[in-house]
DNA sequence: TGTACATCAGTGAACGCGCGTTCACTGATGTAC
DNA sequence: TGTACATCAGTGAACGCGCGTTCACTGATGTAC
């Protein structure tokens, strides 16, 4: 059975990437070292290159699967409600990506922060992943679309022309870009410590702008 | 004259910032290099330690001046309109804090992004430096209000026990904070290429967004 | 089931590199009288 | 204005370190018959 060593093999690729984001968690994404992984692991470094070509390599993976990860937090928060109660759901998205980041800011920063000098990543592998988290969140506002529980408010402030074409409304694509950016805004700078002066409770924060958002984007109340 | 030494001493650590702020655009804040700034200067590693005690030392000195820079960049856009232009004022200020990171993408990487590995800022430093885009706000704010230009909707979807005491007013306490979130995640994704696939006019969504936070916080227009 | 051979996981030494920092030094620029 | 001394800018060699990557190797695990 040849499949035994490929079984050995899977999980010896995911023991490193295992160690690689408990590192990441102390040193930050950019502090990421080959060396570093395989001295923890009790193993020769040059043994890590049967596993990923390249230290780049290694961090490609560790890119794909935050994005995943992520995205299948916001996936979890959107299943969770009953399917009609689309306000629910949409909140459990976005708490999904909030709960996810804060949880794993080692790996939010690799994604969401500055780039790693040195390293470019390979978009037709990243782009992908990184798509996962706003499909998540067209599925829910298209379905509560397609069940008129979402009301395009008189004044919508924003020309079609501003947003690409991506297969939506016009209505579910601008509650899924100014969304983005502003749950994003709360999300980095909570994780990134910058909040910690301004607010005191940032979880009622947070949900307090995702009501608002929801509210101003015509999503209506279950 | 002791002064001509200490005038080129100066200058000196200028052009030692200038580099660095050139260096870290080409290869990112965490690759930062003495070293590779000696190189690009002609000048011996050894002999910039004239100037700054640690590598450390200058990060922070960049750090401190990219926060002055932003602010002052804010401070310029709130003070073009006429005095009593509250929303245009406003407005310049938040066109100011985009302008600053997009003109300066590695410097908003140092303040904003990913923290450096090893590198521990210290806060009785950076603090001071990171709180004054936040006065220019409320600096205008506190003047609508006081001229009864800021009036609060009678659903302010925040209560007040979310954010910290700051000497300013719920409303505008709210209105620096909400609005700092939504406007830094607009900026932060694009900066960092987030945008490029959803949004076409990043400027026009800007200002689109700006102009919501303001409509929605009760800032009468001009 | 047992043997002969191929595949693959992991080793350890070596490479060249760039890094931050220290140190004793040489000249040039300032100051005191 | 001219000299004697102190200060300081900048040099170059050296340090120890950790990094990514290559390479020839040794055993163990698999496959074919």
């Amino acid at each position: 059975m040849t499949t035994r060593r490929a079984a050995q093999r899977d999980r010896t690729r995911d023991d490193i990437k295992h160690i690689a984001r408990q590192q990441m968690a102390e040193v930050g994404a950019a502090g990421l070292s080959l060396n570093a992984i395989a001295r923890q692991m009790g193993v020769a470094v040059s043994g890590l290159y049967r596993y990923y070509d390249s230290r780049d390599a290694l961090v490609t993976a560790l890119i794909i699967d935050a994005f995943h990860a992520q995205a299948a937090a916001m996936q979890a928060g959107a299943d969770a409600p009953p399917r009609n109660a689309y306000q629910a759901r949409m909140m459990g998205a976005m708490w999904g990506y909030r709960s996810w980041a804060v949880a794993h800011p080692a790996e939010f920063a690799l994604i969401y922060g500055s780039p790693i000098p040195g390293y470019v990543a390979p978009a037709d592998q990243t782009r992908p992943a990184a798509a996962r988290a706003m499909t998540v969140v067209y599925e829910v506002l298209n379905e509560a679309e397609a069940m008129g529980k979402l009301h395009a408010p008189a004044d919508l402030p924003m020309p079609p022309k501003l947003l690409r074409e991506t297969g939506v409304s016009l209505q579910v694509a601008y509650l899924g870009a100014v969304g983005w950016t502003r749950i994003h805004g709360h999300v980095t700078l909570e994780v990134f410590g910058h909040l910690d002066g301004l607010v005191t409770d940032l979880e009622a924060f947070y949900r307090a702008e995702c009501a608002t958002l929801m509210r101003e984007g015509g999503l209506q109340p279950d």
